[in-house]
DNA sequence: GTACCATCAACTGTTAACAGACCAACTGTA
DNA sequence: TACAGTTGGTCTGTTAACAGTTGATGGTAC
């Protein structure tokens, strides 16, 4: 039963290492994995029905990611965020942010971006009804966009190095409090003001709807 | 010969990994292994003593910090930067200084902070003579206190995640032009400017000596 | 009951070996 | 010579097994 990788038809299926990786994302951000728990090695890869050295890969990556925290010998446990580090996680995800809009405001030609980011914007309000999961969903996906028009790789690879300890201070805060930052009218606001083209305002309006969403996780 | 710990005495003897990390790390940093270059797992585990296994373990990490680029089928090759890429990596390095610098700049008492730059500014002066790489290095450590000294532990990770790209961009513009960025007096500026606790000038200030920086590099 | 020592179970660090896919060279046939 | 099929090599994906340390458990002496 040793592994291969299996591209077999143009479906380019994902690795076992990614599919742990998947996995045991949904299961730290969603909460099964309760912070602070300590995490065996045997116990995950025989749960998850892969080798322990497949596994030990994909905790690595959770672990460079901010999830999971080296203890003392190795041993390794989902980590456990109090009020100052989720507001240390927004303060840096804002100066992000701020950079992405502030680089889109410079593009000469604004046109297609506008529109990308009105479609973003349009999902959300779609999910306005929908679960709650779906529009936290929806409005992550906005802000990665944001991240992701400005073509800068970089940029974007270091938002999402940062997503999963986003999500981890959404579960950590509750996601009915979650749902406070999930206004369409103040992502209508953001989009308006990189239009403007006005980097200032732009910024501005970004750091904002930052402040205000640690605040309500906080609160 | 199969592995264990080895705490032996005080001096906690870092794993075999954290030494194939660091090896590595410095062999595509320093151009010994030049960007574009295909790696081989065998090769490598060969070269550096340690099994497969353990080398995966830490390929994955230089992966997700960006000094690794994969390939289609899993084929790992060393980074290759070009100017644009340069450009972006410091346009995100400003964006989490400035956030440092501002952060700082709101302390209510600043004097230990300032004391620590002081002091970190002094090494760089004091290795105005020395080596490049010396110079460098201080250069660096001057930056990395920065983020260090705000308290937050988040961006102090997304800095040493992007420094690696940032040892990088210095390579592939070579040592010479990079020297031209270890100016003391700047550094002067940049704690000069934290110190009066004003936060737009401090961010100017490292807004500027960053877009210097790049435009050195990439000249 | 407490202190000390031996034994043992559990967990991580590390390694060697196996399985499947892709690529290039080689060979046989018109 | 040109081309198709085969074969061998190389590399990654994955796994099972081994080594050594740490912490706990149980038993014995005082």
């Amino acid at each position: 039963m040793a592994g291969a990788t299996a591209p077999l038809l143009g479906l380019e299926k994902k690795s076992l290492r990614e599919q742990a990786l998947s996995a045991l994302r949904t299961a730290i951000t969603s909460g099964e994995l309760e912070p602070g728990r300590h995490l065996v090695e045997t116990e995950l890869s025989d749960m998850l029905q892969i080798s322990r050295g497949t596994l030990r890969e994909a905790l690595r990556q959770l672990e460079q990611e901010g999830l999971l925290s080296a203890g003392p010998r190795g041993r390794l446990s989902v980590r456990h965020l109090d009020g100052k580090e989720i507001r240390d996680i927004f303060a840096v995800r804002a100066a992000l942010e701020s950079l992405a809009v502030r680089t889109l405001c410079e593009l000469p030609d604004r046109t297609s971006v506008i529109a990308s980011l009105r479609s973003a914007v349009d999902v959300m309000a779609a999910a306005a009804e929908a679960s709650l999961e779906e529009r936290i969903e929806s409005d992550l996906e906005f802000h990665r966009t944001l991240c992701r028009l400005t073509g800068n790789e970089t940029l974007l690879h270091s938002w999402e190095s940062l997503e999963g300890s986003i999500r981890m201070s959404i579960m950590f805060a509750g996601i009915e409090r979650a749902v406070k930052n999930m206004s369409v009218d103040r992502h209508h606001d953001i989009v308006a003001a990189i239009e403007t083209g006005n980097a200032t305002l732009a910024r501005t309006t970004i750091l904002e709807h930052m402040d205000v969403a640690a605040a309500n996780l906080v609160a």
